[in-house]
DNA sequence: CCTCACGCTGCACATATGATCAACCTCGAG
DNA sequence: CTCGAGGTTGATCATATGTGCAGCGTGAGG
């Protein structure tokens, strides 16, 4: 019996009708006189035996294959690939990065929630490329201490400032450095009520935007203060970190480096970042691939943002190999 | 601002989590951080600027156009149009839209409902291509009286009993002829408690499944017997009727012709047809073109099947010239 | 500067949909 | 012929989905 071809005619009739003439199952299971929860396993089979296909058109660029695959990959909700017109200036990166960013972190938003911020150039480009958009019942809280010269753009306090402004939303600083000289000095300045409450209130953010740094004495984080010795790079490298996710440093593989380094950060720890529902992270550049991927393998980025052409390396064999190694 | 790309790109992605990932939309909206209305809405913006592409494959043949356009053009539920190897030979067309009409009929039964059967040389094929398959409590009844011999495989009480055995179905005859020579004897006849009974259940059929004649003397109906005279062919011609459905003729454009004639019918009315929900006209050849064109504007079909030549007739300009002449 | 009209947002609801389940039928093996 | 396994069916239900609605922000035009 030519089952396979009247199957067919019916499955082409029934998917015509629903998908193009937008029937409900309903209405077609009476027109063709079947039942409806057969209609619904015919639509089923229709699509199982591609009588419909279903295509998407994939924006202009391409990147929508490298954004799926860094999700799979790295478990990601989301990743966001950005062309960049010169991948390997850093400046270019970040300043194409952030606009990016600032219409993601718009659709994150939502009324009555908690965004914390971390620092850096990209950062910086994101508030930057905010709109002014009030939106009822924002806190915008740093995550972490200041960092370098106060009245820096890129310090945390000021970055802070400015997204709340755009926001309109209430600003909760945490009056600090982010790094101290001494384990003592941090633990007295975390005693301190107003640092401990707002520490507090990034701890429980409902949004975290972070970018990712790299200790090398070009990065701002060094050359804007000199609270991170020699010795400290020294010991950072000895540990293996290979950068930091809101001054706390991970190694290759995402792990946490453990050093008396640590007790003289003021900011969210990584398990309280952790506990943070969506953590977007920002970072492009061939010098800040091995923290990108080290924050991926961490698990503490929800999304990620970054250049097209670091996406690519995420995506290799070596990407794949030094995971073996 | 570069809306409309990144736009794009947006509603590729939850377009890609949706119909390829499969997600629900409140995983999306969760995963992308928005709002599970706006996902839905999104969804159908990316349907709307084909962002998702959904293509149907035909089948073979190419047929599912016609019937689309049969549908439309005339109003059916269900046009089905047949490939027929020799679209000239009556005998084949039948015996090709027989299985193909067995397959409908299957589909539309269901247990507890009343099947009315009309006559001709399209149902014979039909209810022979019927496999054996019991539905519970399904009745067959004649929708007219026998024409010609009784014992003729086209006789509508064959026909009748053939398809009850196969259904495992009750059996109901019309114990009469299709037609009588006066109008007198037909009054009689249909004064008779059984066959008044019969018609009834007849009229109230949930399914009729019916053939189309044309009153030519090379047809079952003049052939076989010889109840309608040379005077009533004349009168027929004189009066438009290019063809009948269940023995009540139609004109070209598919009103009923009034007739002495239809006085001596045995058989459902037009009016108690057009009550039967479902209504299933098979019929094909060069011959039936006007008397399927007929039912078709008659509205009292809800399924056609026909051959692929008609099919394009019908949908032909010529068609529709017939309508306006 | 003020006003109005439009469009967008999320909420709440009605509905459409897919899954579960028990009964049934079919087909093949014993 | 009898029996049992697998597949198919429609009833029922929880869930997913689309839409009307009120409120709000925005931008154009006075």
């Amino acid at each position: 019996m030519s089952v396979g071809l009247e199957d067919h005619r019916l499955l082409y009739r029934i998917a015509r009708a629903y998908y193009v003439e937008g029937q409900t199952q309903q209405q077609i299971s009476e027109r063709f006189g079947v039942s409806r929860p057969k209609v619904s396993r015919l639509l089923q089979r229709a699509r199982d035996m591609r009588v419909v296909n279903i295509t998407l058109v994939p924006p202009p660029g391409g990147h929508a294959d490298l954004e799926h695959g860094l999700e799979q990959r790295y478990g990601l909700d989301e990743a966001i690939v950005v062309p960049i017109s010169d991948p390997d200036d850093p400046d270019s990166i970040a300043l194409e990065l952030g606009p990016v960013a600032a219409d993601c972190l718009l659709r994150l938003l939502e009324p009555n929630c908690t965004l914390g911020l971390a620092w850096g150039r990209s950062l910086l480009a994101m508030v930057e490329a905010l709109p002014a958009r009030p939106t009822a019942g924002v806190t915008v809280v740093q995550l972490n201490g200041g960092l370098g010269p106060v009245g820096m753009l890129e310090h945390s306090a000021e970055l802070a400032r400015a997204a709340a402004q755009k926001l309109s939303a209430r600003l909760q600083l945490v009056p600090a450095p982010g790094i101290v000289s001494t384990v003592e000095a941090a633990r007295v300045l975390r005693a301190d009520a107003q640092i401990s409450s707002a520490l507090a209130i990034g701890a429980s953010a409902d949004i975290a935007v972070v970018g990712l740094g790299v200790p090398t004495p070009e990065s701002v984080l060094l050359s804007s203060g000199s609270i991170i010795t020699s010795e400290d790079l020294e010991a950072l490298a000895k540990a293996g970190a290979v950068g930091d996710i809101v001054l706390r440093y991970l190694d290759a593989e995402g792990a946490p480096v453990h050093l008396p380094l640590n007790e003289r950060i003021i900011g969210v720890t990584l398990d309280e970042l952790a506990s943070i529902k969506r953590v977007v992270g920002i970072a492009g550049g061939i010098g800040k691939r091995k923290i990108i991927r080290s924050a991926l393998l961490s698990g503490l980025l929800g999304t990620l943002i970054t250049d097209q052409t670091t996406a690519e390396w995420l995506l290799s064999d070596e990407a794949e190999q030094r995971s073996g190694g």
